[in-house]
DNA sequence: CGAGCATGGTTAACCGGGTAACCACGCACG
DNA sequence: CGTGCGTGGTTACCCGGTTAACCATGCTCG
């Protein structure tokens, strides 16, 4: 007897105001508001049949409809970093100013196009977002494009045109780093960091040997440490570093890991940091703000998040050039109290 | 002249194999399995076309005709907790083995009621489960039974009829922690927490003095200090804690926060963890990890996750009784270095 | 030889909403 | 007095899949 409750469909509000459907789907929608209107008491009526079955549009079929899903995609490397929270929460609420939700996937981190194409294809977003991490090969993006989909990655990898892109200028800000230290009167800045052999950058040592360029330094060997792929890692090299006769007063390390672990190291030598050696990292994790001083660090800003999605809206509403558009998403040295 | 390019549909793939909609969709959903099924060869054909096409069913006309999203949403109070991110993490790979996708919705930590309709009403997931520390009045539940969706709840809140409950048994962790602390020969064991006035319980505090008295100890109000709600705080009452005449020789700590909060003090105070000073925290922080030693805490078992999704599952393939279950989720104690 | 039944495939009616095109009515105007 | 137009609403088809019901063949067997 008691068929499974369905839930109400716009028949079923049409039925009860007494219209046709297509006035209960104009209603809601607010559209056709230049010539042809409906009338307010009709209007009125709807409304309170709406309310009263306390209907709400099945997203499945508006989606089939419309040809579109009021959804969009962050596609992150992995959870657990505070930066990619934190853009996940800002991109959410920037979004929905516009009325779409965000949906996060998780890419496999060397090759995120099967995540990606999924989520395309089966039309279960209408745009994605690409976050830094996410490796992606140059045709990938390219397959993008016909899809005619919204797109915008933050990554470095180069973009065909179709595409928006938001680079960091992560490297301007560690060079920065390098060259405030040196600014505070250091002489000797000690790299300690995880060297990626396999072909991709070292950037931040690029960046590093940059600042010290710039600041007229030369470049010491001895206070350059790679391998610190791992805390006990990272902790084991800062120890050594430290254990030199001639050791740095200050250290610029890759990443805030490896920075927390260096602070540990060299409390445990004895060291007091800032005065005896002041240390900045890179990445901005919440990691830092539990150290004692906390970590004076380089970490990106979350206008980031603001950019992204003004890229991102301005495509899915159709007002997007086709050429794509870089942007940059601004990193800065954010002194605490370990530098 | 070029159309935007429209996605191939089943149509598209039924006229280039030269069959029907209808077959191309048996192919694909592997159905009609018993009697009357596809031949071997026309089933080759249509995979070929749909190989040579791309083609890839649209979500959103599944999701209208079959009446199921294949989606569940995980409704957090906030982000950036590690425990929920290893939960959501978990619950995404454990759905996704019966073809679901897990998305995720945070909800106003006062009321979670309209994230949660929104998501069921509107058909945008076919389930959701509900986390600890989102809260819902127990109507609101309530309403969510004639919706017929999977429901399950971590929460410590009562539930209806109809809805699955996960609970935890953190307090007998936390008991036990205590229990562990004095059969580690410790006689003066601290309290620092948090003390929430309004009426909902001081739950860990009793948990504290549940452990004592199981213990044979005695409450000593001089040991408890209640006010830890930022790290500053905690830090104070900690140091203030430590700087009395016959000081404890353990501390349990209400949250991460505080048991961090009170390592630093012992280190500032020239006291050594664990020798001069036990510390357990609650809630498992990575923080917990980048101390040195590092924390020793009381936190959720992963098993969790499998338990949920196990519930939903179960829910959602209409093999549940109508009658809700109630299962637990464990918490233990982690030995790590600070006691 | 016709009933009975696998086998392999098709037709057509949904699912719930969006929207172009059309219609009916009343009123003003040339 | 037709024609034109603005207003308020309806009809009917589309979006892209799913699936119950039906149909055409060929074969077996009483």
């Amino acid at each position: 007897m008691s068929e499974p409750p369905r839930a109400p469909t716009v028949a079923d509000v049409a039925r009860l105001a007494g219209v046709s459907k297509a006035t209960v789907s104009y209603v809601l929608s607010g559209r056709r508001s230049g010539s042809s209107r409906v009338s307010e008491e009709t209007r009125q009526r709807v409304l309170d049949a709406v309310r009263s079955l306390g209907y709400a549009p099945n997203q499945s079929a508006r989606a089939l409809s419309r040809r579109r899903t009021d959804r969009v995609c962050l596609v992150l490397p992995r959870l657990g970093a505070p930066y990619f929270e934190q853009l996940a929460w800002d991109l959410t609420t920037a979004v929905a100013q516009h009325g779409f939700t965000l949906v996060l996937a998780i890419a496999d981190e060397d090759d995120g196009r099967p995540v990606i194409m999924e989520q395309l294809r089966r039309r279960l977003t209408d745009g994605v977002v690409v976050a830094e991490g996410v490796h992606l090969a140059p045709d990938d993006l390219a397959a993008l494009v016909p899809l005619n989909v919204a797109v915008v990655t933050m990554t470095d990898d180069p973009v065909p045109p179709g595409i928006d892109a938001v680079r960091s200028d992560a490297s301007e800000a560690c060079r920065g780093a390098v060259q405030y230290l040196a600014a505070e009167g250091h002489r000797r800045i000690a790299f300690i960091g995880h060297f990626l052999s396999k072909g991709r950058r070292h950037r931040k040592y690029d960046d590093y040997r940059a600042g010290l360029r710039a600041s007229g330094l030369p470049l010491d060997r001895g206070l350059v440490v790679a391998g610190a792929a791992s805390r006990a890692e990272a902790y084991r090299n800062a120890q050594k570093l430290l254990a030199q006769p001639h050791r740095p007063s200050a250290v610029f390390a890759a990443s805030d890991i490896a920075a927390v672990s260096t602070m540990w190291a060299a409390r445990d030598a004895g060291l007091r940091v800032p005065d005896d050696l002041a240390v900045v990292g890179v990445g901005d994790i919440p990691e830092d703000l539990v150290m004692n001083p906390q970590l004076t660090t380089v970490g990106p800003t979350s206008a980031g998040a603001a950019i992204v999605a003004d890229l991102l809206i301005s495509r899915l509403t159709g007002e997007a050039p086709a050429e794509g558009r870089t942007r940059l998403q601004t990193w800065e040295l954010v002194r605490r109290g370990s530098a």
